[in-house]
DNA sequence: TAATCATTCCAATGATTGTTGGATTGTTAA
DNA sequence: TTAACAATCCAACAATCATTGGAATGATTA
């Protein structure tokens, strides 16, 4: 029997593999886009404002790690998280950031200057608020995405289409528009399109990961 | 406002810093060491087996992430995890990893190469059998890291003195031995000092860190 | 006060990682 | 079949990280 100590260098290492995956800014936000659906290595790419090379790269660390997995359609290879657990593990990991640096929680406050943003603490009320029909949850996101996964009562206006369908939308009623989660900048778009155009917007920071977390404190 | 890129790249990157100290090997070694309760420098390193060096270099990383703090007594230093989420992350990113990678669960099993293992899908039934005395749960770590926390109706007897003490333990009943976590080797040498004495002993995979993790599938 | 101990800081090393350009594979469309 | 496309592999570079030795700090003990 090899000795105790390197049998746990050699699960420590193994663990670590893992965790490098979550040590880089761009891989982090692959995972974050992956977290709204299976997507091609193209569109991981313009997404994260990446060269296609450096995306297909990372998505090869992913692969390695068995945290994604790929399927060929065509001319295209869509990559898709291997299960729930990983988009669990970047929204524990974003929370933990999040609540541990101040660094970040400055930058995060940059993104809501206005008062506009929903704390996260009463998704139940907005949920009944939301069933009674005196919200309108608006999900912002490319529609692909809204039709792969979205919040319970949303409906879809992708922020490109949005100036153009502003009369589907009540003027009467509060709408909460919501993207992929704090990091994404489409909601913080639409709620400022949104207020100058007259219709009383707020923005909530959660996505569909965030909000699907198994673990809810 | 700066431009949304420089925005988002910088948050990602706050994130990062966060997944950064998770892809070490040494330093998630010292993260489960700090999951048993506070320990000084000397006492991580000496545990870790690395240099007093180094391991202070790899702290200054979990200070810098605000991911521990400190405490002088007297002549040490004490290092303790700033509350229970980064405990919870260690326990998730280990899950993950023993759920994705074959490597780790073939390290795993090697560990326990007889069919002595508990699976930790019955903590209800042990807990139950522990409570009407049926079982006997054995912490064999440190005593101090068992009087900082530890399973429920669980005796203490540290490995080192195990030998000696055996006469505390009942030969008709059950015994479950438990020590820091899957990765800790404790618990492994006790149950086969346990077994080869002619009590029956398993060995349970989990430590108080994987019991108490909030989310409980 | 000096001496000792525990820990950290600083500087230097080799090893690893992120990133890019060029060539290559596998697939669809003409 | 060839041309065009999507994605990967390979090689190379700079940037970053792990690790070690030597000096420095801050607290305790003699």
């Amino acid at each position: 029997m090899k000795s105790a100590r390197k049998i746990k260098d050699l699960l420590y290492e193994q663990v670590a593999r893992i965790g490098k995956v979550f040590s880089s800014p761009k891989r982090l936000e692959l995972i974050e886009l992956l977290c709204q659906g299976e997507k091609t290595v193209e569109t991981l790419a313009k997404e994260a404002s990446i060269s296609v090379k450096l995306t297909s790269a990372h998505l090869r660390e992913l692969r390695m790690a068995q945290l994604v997995e790929t399927e060929r359609q065509g001319k295209n290879i869509y990559y898709r998280l291997v299960n729930k657990s990983v988009a669990d593990l970047w929204v524990q990991i974003h929370t933990l950031a999040e609540e541990r640096l101040i660094e970040l929680q400055m930058s995060l406050q940059k993104i809501a200057t206005q008062p506009n943003d929903l704390v996260h603490s009463d998704r139940d009320s907005l949920m009944k608020a939301a069933r009674k029909g005196e919200v309108v949850v608006l999900d912002v996101r490319p529609s692909e995405e809204y039709l792969n996964a979205h919040l319970p009562f949303a409906r879809s206006i992708p922020l490109e289409e949005l100036r153009q369908r502003l009369g589907e939308l009540p003027k009467d009623r509060a709408i909460v528009a919501y993207c992929r989660g704090p990091y994404c900048l489409l909601a913080v778009d639409a709620v400022a399109l949104l207020q100058q155009e007259g219709y009383s917007a707020v923005h909530l920071r959660e996505g569909v990961a965030e909000w699907a977390v198994t673990d809810k404190r």
